[in-house]
DNA sequence: CAGGTC
DNA sequence: ACTGG
């Protein structure tokens, strides 16, 4: 059984709506309805948003022996991996960099607003993800107006580069060989690369580095010093360490220490 | 200070 | 270096 809502509110994707009893998503072009079960309808053809695929019993198998991740998978029971749109995926983490949740979310919301098509679905209006080709067409200076800041630059450049066929055929690709290909981008470094392998790759050893993971890695494993490597090679060295303490499933166990570090946190979640 | 990058 | 909670 999926946790919609605590899936699509642990970070990973950002253009959701709760309207009634569905939650619309935004997925490029498409836009997927999902109830409590998952994804039941689409505008477009119907993806495996939620990978019903995955094998969660097995991953339950590989926590056996870490009391911590035994016991975040049933405190956050159905919280899944998502399989995103590629090109929407690179632009809401390169937008993400150095930034919080509530403000991408409004960023990426104008950008849909300003650069994608209007539709409706269900009588209620909607406006889809831009395509690579009109963003990198758009002048810098009116992707500012969206609220990124320097990053409209690299949104422009990276839209650029999809555009071009940059990531064609990257499903094909091992990760380290995907990664070398999205690093190519402006404003994709390791942790939005991360990002992106997870949740519209599909490489479930990806383990996106952030601030809330290496303090958790620190503080609960051990690993590394809880300071944010500035480096490709820190980075590196210690995404290898966590993944190989982590597991095969490294990736979903990031998505539940990731949740677990947010709600233990001081502040309220905004959102 | 925020799901980092250049 | 942008930007706002």
């Amino acid at each position: 059984m999926i946790d919609v809502p605590g899936t699509l509110s642990s970070g990973q994707v950002f253009l959701w709506r709760h309207v009634g009893v569905f939650w619309y998503v935004i997925d490029g072009q498409n836009i997927l309805k999902v109830d409590d079960t998952g994804v039941i309808d689409a505008t477009r053809t119907i993806t495996d948003f939620f990978r019903c695929g995955d094998d969660i019993d097995r991953m339950h198998e590989s926590f056996a022996q870490d009391p911590l991740l035994t016991e975040l998978i049933h405190r956050y029971e159905g919280l899944r991996i998502t399989n995103q749109n590629l090109f929407q995926c690179v632009i809401s983490f390169i937008v993400s960099a150095n930034s919080n949740i509530p403000r991408i979310r409004r960023n990426l919301q104008d950008i849909c607003h300003r650069f994608g098509d209007k539709t409706a679905y269900d009588d209620i209006a909607f406006c889809l993800f831009p395509t690579p080709a009109v963003l990198a067409g758009t002048d810098t200076h009116h992707i500012r107006e969206c609220g990124v800041g320097y990053r409209a630059q690299h949104i422009q450049g990276a839209s650029a580069a999809i555009r071009d066929g940059l990531c064609d055929g990257i499903d094909r690709m091992s990760y380290k060989e995907a990664q070398g290909t999205l690093c190519e981008m402006p404003g994709v470094g390791r942790k939005v690369a991360d990002c992106i392998l997870l949740f519209s790759c599909g490489h479930l050893e990806a383990v996106p580095l952030d601030r809330w993971i290496i303090r958790v890695m620190h503080e609960h494993y051990g690993i590394g010093d809880g300071t944010t490597p500035h480096t490709t090679r820190q980075y590196d060295i210690l995404h290898d360490d966590v993944r190989d303490r982590l597991g095969p499933y490294a990736g979903y166990a990031q998505q539940y220490l990731f949740k677990m570090a947010r709600n233990n946190s001081e502040k309220p979640l905004k959102w």
